[in-house]
Order: C-alpha cells, then structure tokens, then sequence
DNA sequence: TGCAATGCATA
DNA sequence: GTATGCATTGCAA
C-alpha cells in the first residue's frame, strides 16, 4: 500500500437508506417504540469503513433542502419521490449527535445535493495529493472516479468494492468515467426522475456510448439512426441535454477541503455510548468499543465488559468441574422451566448443558473421552456456504441427548491445522459412527484441511428424504416436525443475509456454542427418531447401501469440479454478441421502433397491437399476449419478426445463462468449476445440480453445444470420456412390465424407435419412415411420461382422434405395457405409494383426489416415478462401484459429473483402456434386470467430442 | 431487496 | 404428459 493520505467521504443518506430497507422486513424497533433501523444500518456501515479502512481522514457529507439549481433546470427533479419515512426523518438528528460525539466533520450546503459536496471535497482533494474514497452505494458517483478518486461500495453479502478506473470502464463499458454522465443522462434515472431519452434503456445507452461517445455527438449524428428511434431521439434532443445535466454531479460548491479538519480523532466514548445506551444498541457499543480500542488494551479485555466471559463461566461451573462434566449428567442445565404442550419447545425453555471447549487442557480431556464413544453427533460451523473457501470457526459435538460440546477453533491457519489434527484420531476411527445433518458439506470442509470421515455415517436430511422424499429436509423443518423444537435461527446470530451481516467468526463464543450444539443435539435427537422409521421396508437398505456411500462418492466429484476454458468462452460470447445485435436492429426496423424484446410483456403489444400479425392472439392466464416458443414458432414461417426474435432469445439465453454465466463460476484456487449436487431434492430419487446447473449444459441445437467445448480435461494428460446408457428408462420399463416383444427388441440391440414404428404402422423395420419413427419415439416417451392423447397431438402434428387411435394401437402391440400402466396406478391407490427397483418410494396422496385434473397428475406421477426412479437407482449404484473401483486401483482417473443417465470422466491418458473396460462393466452391470443394460462410451478433448 | 410469472436449458 | 435450475422482467414492500 502506498503512504499517500486518504480521505473517505461518506454519502450519508444513501446509507441510511440502504439501512433502512435492510431492517424493512423486521424493522428495528426498541422499548419506547423508536423505530432505529435507519440509525443502525448507518452506523453499522460507518463502523464498517472505519474498522477496515482505518482512514485518516473521514467526513459525513448530507445533503440540505434539495438542490436548487436542478430544480430551476427541471421542474419535476426529484418530484416524484415519496415522502421520506419517518424512521429516517427521525434518524438524521441522532446522526448527527453521534457524529458529534465521534468528532467526525460533518459537511452540508444548503440547496446542494450530498453528490455535489462529496464530487466537490474529492477534486479538493485529488489536488492535495490525497486518495479519496466516496463510500456510496450510488452508481451515479462513477462519473467522479479518477487515478486518485474511487468508489467505495458496500456491496450485497457484506463486504466493499472499490471502482476505479478499470472498474467503472467495465462496469459501464465506456473508456472515461465521465461518460458515466452521458450514460445517465441517455438512459435516465426513475428514482431521480431524470427522464433521459425516450426508448432509451441500460442497452441502448450502452451501445450508443460505444458507438458515439457521447450525448452530443449522438445528438449529432440522428441521421445515422432508422426508424422510429431516429424520430424520437431527433425531437428529444434538449431532453436528453437536460438530462445529461441534471445527472452531473457539480464542483464548484462553496465548501472548503480543510486537512485538519477532517482527521481522525478518537471519539468521545462515553458520550457515543450513553447515545447508543438510550438507542439500545447493545451489539454496537460492543462494537463500537472494539473498533476504537486503544493500542496499550487488546479489544477483548477492554469491550466485553463482563458479559461474555461471565456466562461462560457461569456454563462452566455450572456442572461439578472439568472432570466430572464429561462423564456426568446433565444436572447443570440453565433452566428448566416446564413447556406447554402447544407451545413449540425452544433452546430456551429446554433443560440442556451446552458447553465450549476453551482450554488446550479441556481439548485433550474432551477428544480423550470423544475416543470412548461408539457414536457421535457433529456439526462444522464454518465461514462461508462454499465448502472450498470456508474456513473452520468450531465444530459442535455431541453423544447424549440435551448435552454436548463446541471446540472453536483459531482464525490463524497453522494453529487451525494444528487443532484439527488432534482430532484427526476421531474423525478417521474406523468403530466411531458419525451422525450429522447434511454430511455432504462437513465432509468437504474437513477434506480441506486434509481430514478424511471414515467410519459409519447417518445422515439425518438422507434418512428423511427416504422417508418423505416429497417434504424439505432443512433442519429447521425437520426440528419442528418431529421434536416440536424450534432451534435458534441463524439470522439471529449473523443478521439477515445482505448488507451488514456478520461472519460465524464474529458471532460471540456463548452464542456460537448454543447454536452449533444445539443443532448438533438435535441431530441426534433426529437420528433417534429416523433410525426406527428407516426399518420399514427397503428404505434402511436403500439407505445403508445407496445414500450413504453415494454421498462420499459426490463429496470428492464436487471437490474435484471440472476444468473451463474460459478463453473460449470469451471468444464465444463475442460472436454471440455480434449476432445479437444485428437480430436487435432487424427487429427493431420491422417493429418500426425500439423496445425490450425480452419482456413478453412489451413483445406482445408490439406483435399483437402493433403489428396485428394474428387475428385473435392467444392470452396466458395472467391476461397477457402468450409469446412462449410453441406459439411464435407457429407463427415464424409468416412473419420474419418471429423467427428473429426466436433467434434473438435463443442467443442471448444462451449467452447470460452459459456462455457468460459459467466463467464467473469459476473457483480461483482450483481453476475448475464445482457444482453442488443436491442428494434430496428430486422426488424420485434422481439428483440434482446447482451453482451452477452442470446438469443442463446445451446439446440440442449446433449453436448451443458449442458450449460443451469448454469443458475440458485438466491438461494434456488427460481426456474426458463420457459414458452413457442407451434408452435406459425404456428398458427399464421393458423389464418391469414383462413386455416380451419390447424386451426381444433390445435384446436384438434393435433400434428401438424404429422397432416400435415397424410395429405399430405395420410396416417392415427398413421400410420405417423418418416421420413413423419419429412419431413412435414421442409415443414411447409419452408412456415413460404417462400418456394422454391429448398430449400427444400437442407433441406430433397428430390430431386428437389420430393420437388416441396411435394409442391405441400402441397398446395392443405391448399389451403388457398397458397392464403396467394401470397396475402402477391401482397398487399407488392400495398403497398410497409406488416404489423403484430398489424399493425407493414415492408417496402420492392425491391418487385418490375427486379433482379429475389433479388426480390425473398422481397417476402420471405413479406410472413415472418408478421408471425415473429405478434409473437414478441404477446409476448410483454404478457410481458408487466405480469410485470404489477407482480408488482401490488407484486409478488417477477422476469421476466429474452425473448427468442423470451419463457420466463423464477426466481420463488419466495411460489408464483409457483400463477406464473403459472398468466404467462399462459397471454401468452396464450395476443392476441386473431382463433386458441388457446398454452403456455408450466417448472421448475427446472436451465435453462436445466426448459424445 | 424479494417474489411471482414467464421462458428455456437438460434428462 | 415426468423431473429439475436459473435468468430476466416487473411489481411490491
């Protein structure tokens, strides 16, 4: 860092709003009924820059009785806003008083906006030799930033971002700052009620910027623009030089830059903290005091007083002393006041004994007796939801219901290891159980740090998805299902998600102790509950012999990710681009003006009122035009606007979703990216990916697959091989429908389309049209689905009487096929279920519904989960086999994705055929059925040669 | 910021 | 007709 001086200036307003709207959903009110969001979010965030920034100079800049010289240009400046809550006119004053008592300058003008004051002391400034931070949410500063001026912007998630230069020339593609102003004052500001240019939105404005450069030179070209856009941009011309104005920030306010003035100087304590008393901002004296610790004192002896230490003695002593607590009763709990049965029990009005760890003798008396266990309740707590970025903050343990223990652990990484290591013994025992809620995560924290889970595993959220697979399975959910227990919420400890909230690291010890183990209590307590309901039927099977391994299996598939080539992809997005833009301007001539083609909303009066393509425009049933792609490709052979605007959403689809999309997914220290597979989403058994969706990567259309050249092995000693089952859902019902002339067809390795086409329009297997077959792969899939006729026309360019007649026809060629159908409908009714090859259920409570409509869906459900499910079933068990097999070989071999029927390797090149013959036989072999199970394998040097 | 509606990518 | 996840728009707090 250089030793230039630096200057924060805050926007206040702009903070105290944003603290406001942080609170809006549970708003801060204390014991007289003052509503203190606005103040707390503001003081949060000032807190915030000063603990990390430390600045040496620092002033508050407010703005006073609205800028006079915008309203004189315009009006209606500003005229629409809404009346400033009251929270935040109540607000101000306090403000002020503690900005007093920090002895923090605080900078107003009458008839000035907080944007002028700042843009004015920051030039000041920038010739005093200082780097200025404007420490703002508000884009509009942009147009400030220089070499020595930035932003500096909290951001969602907690956390600050500073623009400079290179930021804002990306953010708002132009090369100098001060286009930022042109970019207002084209596009306009609703909540400043800049009008800007007609027609013009963030797009446009961006384009022409790029095009132009500026407002004038726009505004001096309009012969260069068609259409309707060419007419509304030439006679709004002083409209958008206006506007251009109005979003200038000035610098010639009469303010004075004075450096004494605005240094740092300790606040007068006290005086902030009888303040902050009257407010009832506990956590923020604590804070306060925190930040503000003189050097001689460490922040903790001087800022928590007395009330976190003393509680965690009062815990301490609560049982008979250090030995006894580890083997004793819980006798020591905190309280033990009875609970009404209607009300839900909480941590509160339950007796237990929690208790941390914080003593390096108590850690070793702790993992001693941790040892002695023959089955233990865990719960990381961590940093962050990415499991390959947290960092450990504690783990909770427990063995005994009511009682358990919270190591916490150092934020230094060294000491970290050293602690985790200690408790390498446990976690690797072989004959110690491991009982926790979502093991998936724990598992690749601990990977991390090198740390391997051996030993037996229950996972509760695994055992309920077995048990009610169609509920959620989040802890909370489960607590109050099954124990009638409602746990401490997290947002109670580290704040609602978004602006200030904190890390677990920064949550107070007692608090972390009480939420980690209660929730590793409660684990266990689930864990009792879940074990007897397992019992029933397959689903301890299914448990112990699917879930449980598969769950490992994805751990090391997501911490391995897969390799990107981003340049790729950045080249792609180019084209696309390009492409993009000459689809805009064809839409944009025939429309006869500009508007935002991907609002259905906006599309549909152009097409439908405009344009009158159609006489009588179906509606959606919110009332709307229905633009969706069934209906406008119907349209697209008449109309070239259709095809245009198909093409339009097709590329730019592809483009934010994938194309742009996946290189910010990117993890930094793996150079891959990692997706998430959920184990307990999909109610039939499959799984599912996320952040990103690995899972629906394009391959339908020539365009869109060229996607799948970015992902690639991780070097030249490698290659991918995806290898995966021919029509395995069809099969699958072959077999469980006993369909002999569908079974004898696969077993011929015969085309199966082709085979059912020959059949069914009664024609010789080579005399098959493209069309018959075609027509017979909708119907076989119909069935995987559970046909209707009326479906089915919807698929093919067959009528309703065509598709029933087809069928019909179908049926009487696979009578078993039929038989299956409604044997899967009539046992869900007997039993309110239907089950997968391995016993996997789903429930289905409606199949008995009087609604026609809704009863219809059960019974698809019925006919389909099975066949879906027992396919998940199958390629579990293959994965699970296949990882095995590769570890034991030590293969260098990885497995990367699942893609429900298909799985893709990165191949060690020497270890191919090896893979190759491995991978196939255990797919192919993974569950015995009649019909062979038939797997496809390919390679190439990325994901599109692959198949 | 949070949510519903819409549309679209995969198997 | 089955099963998912996610981007965008437009509106509501």
């Amino acid at each position: 860092m250089s030793d230039q001086k630096r200057l924060f200036l805050v926007d206040a307003y702009a903070l105290i709003f944003r603290g406001y709207y942080a609170f809006i959903k549970n708003p801060r009110i204390n014991s007289k009924g003052t509503d203190t969001s606005a103040i707390m979010g503001f003081m949060n965030s000032l807190l915030d820059v000063i603990k990390r920034e430390r600045p040496d100079h620092l002033a508050v800049c407010f703005d006073k009785g609205g800028s006079t010289d915008r309203v004189e240009m315009y009006q209606e400046y500003k005229a629409n806003r809404d009346e400033t809550p009251e929270a935040i006119k109540i607000a101000v004053p306090y403000i002020y008083d503690i900005l007093k008592a920090m002895h923090i300058p605080i900078m107003v003008k009458e008839g000035y906006e907080a944007d002028d004051v700042i843009g004015t002391l920051s030039k000041q400034a920038e010739k005093e030799g200082y780097k200025t931070f404007m420490v703002t949410p508000d884009k509009d500063f942009a147009q400030l930033v220089s070499e020595n001026i930035f932003m500096y912007r909290p951001v969602f998630g907690g956390g600050y971002e500073t623009w400079g230069i290179p930021e804002v020339q990306k953010k708002f593609e132009v090369t100098d700052p001060l286009q930022v102003i042109d970019f207002l004052g084209m596009m306009g500001d609703s909540s400043d009620n800049i009008p800007g240019l007609p027609g013009v939105g963030e797009k446009t404005a961006k384009k022409f910027l790029a095009q132009y450069g500026s407002m004038e030179n726009l505004l001096a070209n309009t012969h260069e623009l068609k259409g309707k856009m060419k007419e509304k941009i030439e006679a709004n011309g002083e409209l958008g030089i206006l506007s251009k104005k109005l979003a200038t920030i000035m610098l010639d306010v009469p303010v004075e830059f004075n450096e004494k003035d605005f240094e740092m100087s300790q606040p007068d304590i006290p005086k902030v903290t009888e303040i902050f008393q009257e407010l009832e901002f506990r956590r923020l004296i604590d804070n306060f005091n925190k930040t503000f610790a003189t050097d001689s004192e460490t922040p903790q002896t001087n800022t928590t007083p007395s009330t976190t230490k003393a509680t965690l003695k009062e815990q301490t002593s609560a049982g008979a002393g250090q030995f006894s607590l580890f083997g004793g009763d819980p006798s020591g709990a905190t309280n033990t006041e009875p609970t009404s049965e209607y009300s839900r029990k909480t941590a509160e009005t339950t007796s237990h004994f929690y208790q941390s760890i914080d003593s390096g003798i108590a850690t070793k008396l702790f993992i001693k007796n941790l040892m002695n266990q023959t089955s233990v309740c865990f719960d990381t707590e961590t940093t962050g939801l990415n499991p390959i970025t947290a960092e450990l903050v504690g783990i909770a343990f427990s063995w005994e219901v009511g009682k358990g223990f919270y190591l916490p652990f150092p934020e230094e990484k060294t000491e970290a290891q050293e602690l985790i290591e200690q408790l390498r013994p446990f976690f690797e025992s072989e004959a110690i159980q491991k009982i926790g809620q979502n093991l998936k995560y724990d598992i690749k924290v601990l990977a991390k740090y090198n740390i391997e889970v051996k030993g037996k595993l229950f996972d509760t959220m695994l055992a309920h998805y077995l048990i009610n697979p169609d509920m959620r399975h989040n802890m909370d959910v489960l607590a109050e299902t099954y124990l009638n227990y409602t746990p401490i919420s997290i947002e109670t400890l580290v704040g609602k998600k978004g602006k200030n909230q904190l890390s677990m690291r920064e949550v107070p010890l007692e608090k972390q102790t009480e939420y980690a183990v209660e929730d590793s209590d409660i684990t266990l307590q689930l864990k009792e509950h879940f074990e007897k309901e397992l019992g029933e039927a397959n689903t301890q099977k299914l448990f112990d012999d699917i879930e449980v391994p598969l769950l490992r299996v994805l751990a090391a598939m997501e911490l391995e990710g897969i390799n990107l080539d981003k340049k790729f992809l950045e080249t792609l997005s180019g084209e696309l681009n390009k492409d993009i833009a000459s689809l805009e301007t064809k839409i944009y001539e025939t429309a006869g003006e500009t508007f935002n083609i991907a609002s259905p909303k906006q599309l549909g009066i152009i097409l439908f009122e405009k344009l009158k393509l159609v006489d009588k425009p179906k509606k959606t049933k919110t009332g709307q035009y229905a633009t969706s792609e069934d209906i406008l490709s119907y349209l697209a052979k008449d109309h070239d606007i259709i095809q245009n605007i198909l093409d339009y959403r097709g590329l730019t689809k592809l483009k934010s979703t994938y194309v742009d999309a996946l290189p910010d997914q990117v993890e930094e220290s793996t150079g891959h990216v990692h997706t998430d597979y959920m184990q307990t989403v999909a109610a039939t058994g499959r799984l599912s990916s996320n952040n990103p969706n690995l899972q629906n990567i394009p391959i339908r259309t020539e365009r869109g697959r060229q996607v799948r050249k970015a992902f690639i092995p991780r070097n030249e000693d490698y290659t991918l091989l995806a290898a995966d089952y021919s029509q395995i859902e069809l099969r699958i019902i072959a077999a469980l429908s006993e369909e002999e002339t569908m079974i004898s067809a696969f077993k011929n390795g015969e085309d199966i389309h082709a085979s059912t086409a020959s059949k069914v329009f009664n024609v010789h297997l080579n005399e098959v049209t493209r069309e018959q077959r075609s027509n017979a792969k909708t119907i076989n899939f119909g069935i995987i689905y559970g046909v209707s006729a009326f479906g089915l026309s919807n698929q093919t360019n067959l009528s309703r009487s065509e598709s029933k007649e087809l069928i019909d026809t179908y049926y009487a060629t696979y009578p078993k096929l039929r038989n299956f159908v409604s044997d899967q409908v009539a046992f869900a009714r007997d039993h309110g279920y239907v089950q997968t090859v391995l016993g996997r259920r789903r429930y289905l409570k409606d199949i008995n519904s009087r609604n026609a409509v809704v009863r219809g869906a059960a019974e698809r459900n019925a006919v389909n989960a099975p066949i879906q499910g027992s396919a998940a079933d199958i390629i579990k068990i293959a994965m699970i086999n296949i990882h095995q097999k590769l570890n034991e070989g030590n293969f260098k071999t990885k497995m990367l994705l699942q893609v429900h029927d298909e799985l893709v390797f990165d191949v060690y090149k020497p270890e191919l055929e090896s893979i190759k013959n491995l991978v196939k036989t255990e797919m192919e072999g993974a569950y015995k059925l009649e019909v062979p199970l038939d797997v496809d394998l390919d390679i190439g040097d990325n994901w599109l040669e692959a198949h």
